[in-house]
DNA sequence: TCGCTACTTAACGATATAGCAAATTTCTTT
DNA sequence: AAAGAAATTTGCTATATCGTTAAGTAGCGA
């Protein structure tokens, strides 16, 4: 079925609403980031916690966690000497999960890598 | 508000996963990609007519469009000399919507980029 | 103040990719 | 078969970014 024609003219998005949507859809193309915001959904933790968590480095794991927050996706609070981050934008979860069961639906034969249970 | 705790343990995605969907996000994370399947959801078009809307090169706009092809989310049909190319995939519409309606609440400012009329 | 812990920043090498130009393939038409 | 149009592929350069190591910063505690 082709698409609709000649229905709304539907005003195009500007290259500056590309370019942000771009860059935050760039955030989520990151294994190691969706790792970290997976890790969030479950609980907030110390940048420390979610170095130890991923066997990464800290370096690298604060690389990453600036990306993400830069892009809105988390938010993160000095405690003393720890910082302790959270998940900031509610979307975030709902663009993993579109995508994680559009995925389940095109692999039915690999669904257990994304947890659809047996 | 802090995360729930200790509800649902809630298995994590495995590295195949985080894979496959970070390089679903990675296939939307570029403008001129963004522009090829805003351009496409208003009505299917032949590569060509892409070519000449956007403004960029046949090669370019070619290796775009495998890019968004390989991740799903546009189907191509040879038609003699020509190829048409149509949204494949209905999440895309969705994910769009989300980010944009997301930043429009960002930068109430600045929505008139994102399509949000007066 | 000194040292320690938690985290960030800088510098680096390796890899990926956007865009261009040129060569190549595929299909239609004459 | 030859010419030409539509797309892809191939090199190429420039730029971005992942991960590492090392150096730097910030906030406790003794």
């Amino acid at each position: 079925m082709p698409n609709k024609n000649k229905t709304e003219p539907k005003k195009q998005l500007s290259p500056l609403a590309l370019d942000l949507i771009a860059s935050r859809f760039r955030a989520l193309s990151e294994p190691m980031r969706l790792r970290l915001l997976d890790l969030l959904m479950q609980v907030d933790q110390t940048i420390g916690q979610l170095v130890e968590s991923t066997g990464s480095s800290q370096a690298n794991i604060s690389k990453h966690l600036s990306v993400l927050r830069e892009a809105g996706m988390i938010a993160m609070r000095k405690d003393g000497l720890t910082t302790v981050c959270q998940i900031a934008d509610p979307i975030v979860g709902e663009l993993c999960e579109m995508m994680c069961s559009r995925l389940r639906d095109e692999m039915e034969g690999k669904a257990q890598a994304f947890g659809a249970g047996t």
